[in-house]
DNA sequence: ACTTGCCTTGACGCGGACGTCAACGTCTAG
DNA sequence: CTAGACGTTGACGTCCGCGTCAAGGCAAGT
């Protein structure tokens, strides 16, 4: 198939596609006038990388997995490098959680304060003096 | 107070504090000589705008708080827009801690599933036969 | 006079993953 | 024959928050 097909086939733009190949993380033959050509095993390929982006993986840290694949294994993650980097990925992504966490609560305190100075101390509001 | 002395005394460059200039968020008076001068009113600007950042805001939204600082208001918070802004980001970071959590589940559900194919099933190992 | 250290503006660089445009070749249908 | 859809390469734009020069002006000490 070509470009087109393969960008409509996986819901990648061509230009994403042209820049994968760019990154050599994607290789099409070319047919007589200059068009690329993909098989099915390029559209596994480019699956296995949308599928690793939609978890967090850069583009970079896909190439492991991309070439897994192309070493002739079942799956991207079939190789050592591969599950290197989800171990990785799984450490940032608890990292980034925590940080995440903390700056939730830290934000929440800042409103709760910023409200209570807009209307301090509504709960145990001081009886008005009636007249 | 000169530029290098704010930087100094806040931590953050000279070349932010100007960024920040070119942003509309900070405005120095010129000596004669074109020389920045601050006073301790921009001291509290520019932290004001570095605890923000570190809760997560951009640039661009740590704007109404310097407004509002601006306006003569004590606390940044003080002003409607600023809360709104608290608000936002707290939706922001609720949406980013439920989408990050529900990759960090996939991440852990493709490395384990990628452990079990390297090694199939070693909690229940049937038995070898033995000669 | 010279060095050192501060200050000025302006312009370009970075990372990540493409989008967008230019300027053109190719294939297919009517 | 021509229009339109699809393909090609290459270069630059985007967002964000600055970093990093470049090429100087200004002030103070020796």
């Amino acid at each position: 198939m070509r470009i087109g097909e393969l960008a409509q086939r996986t819901g990648v733009t061509t230009r994403a596609l042209r820049f994968y190949e760019s990154q050599g993380l994607l290789a099409a033959r070319r047919a007589a006038n200059g068009y690329r050509e993909y098989d099915e095993e390029d559209l596994q390929l480019v699956k296995e990388i949308q599928t690793l982006q939609t978890v967090g993986l850069t583009l970079e840290e896909t190439r492991p997995f991309v070439e897994c694949l192309r070493s002739g294994h079942e799956t991207g993650d079939s190789c050592a490098s591969s599950i290197e980097v989800y171990r990785r990925k799984l450490e940032e992504a608890d990292a980034l959680l925590a940080r995440l966490g903390g700056i939730r609560g830290e934000l929440a305190a800042k409103l709760a304060g910023a409200l209570a100075r807009q209307a301090p101390d509504p709960c145990v509001v001081p009886a008005s003096p009636r007249p």
